[in-house]
DNA sequence: TAGTCGTCCCTAATAGCATTAGGCAACTAA
DNA sequence: TTAGTTGCCTAATGCTATTAGGGACGACTA
């Protein structure tokens, strides 16, 4: 039949895609193949099962979110960065939640650095606040939990209950990790 | 065959034991029939489909959830209270990942008043530290967002990069959780 | 005690998904 | 032009969810 030109990067960005619009968890390779129009089968040329398709979406979006990160990043720290960071974080989470959501696959088979850079990047983000080790380590685990966190229970709908603005909470949780940065808690 | 006295409630406690046992997602109507003996078309009067088994593991691990939460609250206050409840959630979460994992669930469904519960648990946590709304609010939710986080990417492997102790990091976490509440900043 | 009825589980069937094996045709290079 | 590789196909297996209809067991009833 018509050859399509599939490769395993095509496939990965539109299993992204497919994530995005119909949830992580419901891409499957059949849809994916729909999606090319070919069968399901012709994928297994390029992909070796649903596992490796969902750690390479994992992988891509890891290194999305880094960009968006470092970009965000750029020329900013104290407060500024944090805030450029969070909100780019968040950001991210809002408008690929699929991709999102695969960033939290199981992390043990994706240690291809796309998780190592996530992490420095947050380090990073420290600076201004001169926070010396071991704190540091702390700090950025619980920024990186907080950040998580939030996104995750506004995306499943955790924080309907209460009237108050979700923005307003998410602008006053940053205040308040600023706050406690600035003032580190000594041991 | 044999009548073996299946109700809903033992299903959902059989599928919330199987959930911590082989993961959340792996939770089939299959292979929860065959915990029982029974053909999977047998369940089918005591569920509605998946989704309602699933939503039932949530809502009991929700209820179970709370207890703790209540229990590790009783007689405590300020960082103690805070430190119990933190820690009784994430003891939860990894005695119980199964359970934990459905908790997280599109929640939409669910407001049974499961969430509200816990809600409510977590403001009476906020006992000694006297916040004004929407300062309360807004703690509630970004402590939620911090054990939510940290227990979730605890979980999926997302701090096993550097040496320093994962338990260590928690107990700073909670020291600095402390610190912001005692100190909120203002608006 | 015998009959009736509803409940519970069964068999059978349909349909979607993942995955492998083997075939054929199209593109590529000698 | 021909040989070989590659890419997609068909076919098959086995798992899953779910519905429809049947039979037996237990409980109530006369």
């Amino acid at each position: 039949m018509a050859r399509v030109g599939i490769t395993a990067e095509r496939l990965t960005r539109a299993a992204a895609d497919l994530a995005d619009e119909i949830g992580f968890q419901n891409v499957t390779v059949s849809a994916l193949a729909r999606g090319f129009g070919v069968k399901p089968a012709a994928l297994y040329a390029h992909i070796k099962d649903v596992q490796d398709l969902r750690i390479r979406v994992a992988v891509l979006a890891l290194a999305e979110l880094a960009d968006r990160a470092a970009a965000a990043l750029a020329g900013r720290d104290g407060k500024d960065a944090l805030v450029a960071f969070a909100n780019a974080y968040r950001d991210y989470a809002k408008e690929h939640p699929g991709r999102y959501a695969a960033t939290q696959v199981e992390l043990e088979m994706v240690d291809t650095g796309a998780g190592i850079r996530h992490s420095e990047m947050t380090r990073a983000l420290l600076r201004g606040y001169d926070l010396p080790e071991p704190d540091q380590t702390d700090a950025v685990r619980m920024l990186h939990s907080t950040f998580h966190g939030y996104v995750s229970l506004e995306r499943v709908g955790g924080f309907r209950r209460h009237p108050r603005e979700v923005e307003a909470s998410w602008s006053r949780t940053l205040d308040a990790l600023d706050a406690v940065l600035r003032n580190w808690p000594p041991a």
